[in-house]
RNA sequence: AGUUCGAUGGUGUAACGGUAGCACCACAGACUCUGACUCUGUUAGUCUAGGUUCGAAUCCUAGUCGGACUACCA
């Protein structure tokens, strides 16, 4: 149980800081989305990280939504942002907003001019962008970098109370446009945006840049550390010039390399394009690398917190084989879901010696790994559907389902021996014939026989009918992002693949969306919340390993 | 080219100067009323070259390779 396990390096860092007393020995972690999507599995990353770190070491975590760009945000957005944290199975501190922060900001930055530090430019996007200078050449001062404290506090003012339009002028900070580090050159900001924001509406007509106002929110939080991805790490120098600069609670920011998945595109612009696109359903489509898509897709929030624990936390550039996240999903599943029997592509099966109108009553385990789970009835009759692929005219070696003289045990029934099959004008196997063994049956089995295989099956005059969405991953190629031309190019077509109506057995339909079973030998499902009563939805979650389709492949 | 971060089996991650370990994948076998689960075993790794040291994945030097940065996005 307490498996010694190694630290990885935030946690080194903040060890070290308790140790020397920092922050009074206080751990303040936020996780700052922008409400500009949904989150996706490289945030739970995030979220298991910022929240386990502050529960690890007996501190806080506040959610704090970086809402400064009034044109992409949206409460949509803020809502399903809140429930997935809360499904993934954690509780923030606090819940603020950047925007909470805008009269604060607006201080610190009257603050900067008074000291000489901030300049409102008159430049335009292009001018500014012309004077920035490149990697190599420094930059050039802006025409507008040395007026007066006053008429910058003027401007400034006039700024925020509307007076000019979109663009026009710009905040700066006035630093060196000669440093190496081109966050450095001048970087703006405030910039003016006439848009109506979610939560201050039209109060302001200015809004901070992330650069000053992420490090300012955590300042004005006391956050001890301000975790983020990789490419902030240059932005770190500037995110401590504003808060030496201000001289506010030195919160400070540390990096860790996000993670990325194989089949699989994670930001949001590219998330974005296929829900506008209708390449998928929308954010919550089962094939989406999001939280919600995850979760309609059948994963389990404990499932998703493995994963991100397993994988762990480093500096270096990664991609993680995505059967590392089935993995996970498949490890729990196999603990909780109920396992059931399905036929997905039926063809019927006769038992010929079984008399017509007869039926048995079986019992049958709901989870062999969870005893807790109960017991369930599973009715038998003369005729059951079974997988089509579990019957082969000509027995292929290594092959012990059924075939004319094989004998295979139908799961919780009787062993039964095939005699044959029958077949419709153009040779299509229409039924499969075979014989029980009464003495066989499952429970009392009498017989002195062992099969090699058991399939599963479903009584037909008992059988129900669901819809079954077969999921796969949503891309052909290892990397859809760095492959030649458009990722949307390497789709893969057969992602979903619908089976309109498949026969299960009849305790199965009372399922409710949500709930979550093993289809017998071919894979985890969960009920879709397109499903109703009268019309049963299932998603293919994730499908069980398959060491026979693996034999077959190999030929 | 500048700045900056990084480099351990196919993938992810440990080892903090002292036996290169764990998980996934792959492969082989055992078990099995799921060809599942479980169990056992196998293959396979320190970017390169020097140096320090009794001893280097770890420290030093040089190089190589990879990523990030040059939005009025975050």
């Amino acid at each position: 149980m307490s498996e010694e396990r190694s630290l990885n390096f935030l946690e080194e860092i903040i060890e070290n800081d308790i140790a020397d007393g920092k922050n009074g020995g206080r751990v303040h972690t936020r996780f700052p989305p922008e409400p500009n999507g949904y989150l996706h599995i490289g945030h739970a990353t995030s979220i298991c990280l910022n929240f386990g770190l502050a529960k690890k070491y007996n501190g806080k975590c506040n959610l704090r939504f970086d809402d400064t760009n009034p044109v992409t945000e949206d409460t949509e957005y803020v809502d399903s942002i809140r429930n997935d944290i809360e499904w993934l199975g954690f509780t923030w501190d606090n819940e603020f907003y950047a925007s909470d922060y805008f009269d604060q900001m607006y201080g610190f930055a009257l603050t900067l001019i008074e000291k000489g530090l901030a300049y409102v430019d008159d430049s335009t996007a292009e001018e500014i962008a012309a004077m920035k200078g490149s990697t190599i050449a420094p930059g050039t001062d802006s025409p507008y970098r040395n007026r007066s404290i006053e008429e910058n506090l003027q401007l400034f003012g006039e700024m925020r109370d509307g007076k000019y339009r979109d663009g026009e002028k710009t905040l700066r900070a006035k630093i060196d446009m000669a440093h190496p580090n081109l966050l450095l050159r001048d970087p703006l900001m405030y910039r003016i945006k006439h848009e109506h924001h979610h939560r201050t509406g039209d109060k302001w007509c200015i809004y901070p840049m992330y650069d000053f106002a992420h490090g300012q929110s955590d300042s004005i939080e006391e956050i001890t550390h301000s975790i983020c991805t990789l490419e902030f790490i240059h932005h770190r120098p500037l995110y401590n010039w504003f808060i030496e600069q201000l001289g506010i609670f030195p919160s400070h920011q540390y990096e860790f390399a996000r993670r990325n998945l194989t089949y699989t595109v994670m930001s949001k612009r590219k998330l974005l394009q296929l829900v506008n696109e209708k390449h998928v359903s929308g954010w919550d489509d089962p094939r989406m690398p999001t939280v919600s898509g995850m979760r309609r897709r059948g994963y389990t929030a404990e499932a998703i917190r493995q994963f991100c624990d397993t994988i762990g936390i480093a500096k270096r550039e990664n991609i993680v084989d995505i059967g590392m996240l089935e993995f996970c999903v498949r490890e729990h599943l196999n603990k909780i879901a109920n396992r059931v029997m399905a036929v997905l592509d039926p063809v019927k099966l006769v038992i010929t010696n079984y008399p017509e109108g007869q039926e048995d009553i079986f019992i049958a385990d709901n989870n062999p790994e969870d005893a807790s789970a109960g017991t369930r009835e599973i009715p038998f009759s003369r005729e059951v559907w079974i997988e089509r692929e579990d019957f082969m005219e000509v027995a292929a070696k290594k092959y012990f389902r059924l075939a004319p003289g094989n004998k295979v045990r139908l799961k919780n029934a009787y062993i039964v021996e095939c005699t044959g099959c029958a077949k419709d004008d153009a040779g299509n196997i229409t039924e499969v014939h075979c014989i029980y063994l009464p003495e066989s049956k499952s429970g009392s089995d009498t017989s002195g026989l062992t099969v090699k295989g058991t399939i599963h099956w479903v009584s037909i005059p008992h059988a129900k009918t669901a819809e079954v969405r077969m999921y796969d991953r949503l891309f052909k190629v290892e990397d859809p992002a760095n492959e030649e031309g458009d990722f949307k190019d390497h789709i893969n077509p057969d992602s979903m693949h619908i089976l309109p109506e498949v026969y299960i057995e009849p305790a199965l339909a009372a399922a409710q969306p949500g709930d979550r079973v093993q289809f017998m030998r071919k894979g985890y499902f969960c009920v879709d919340t397109d499903s109703t009563p009268e019309h049963l939805v299932f998603n293919r979650t994730a499908t069980l390993k398959d060491a026979w389709a693996k034999e077959v492949k190999r030929g």
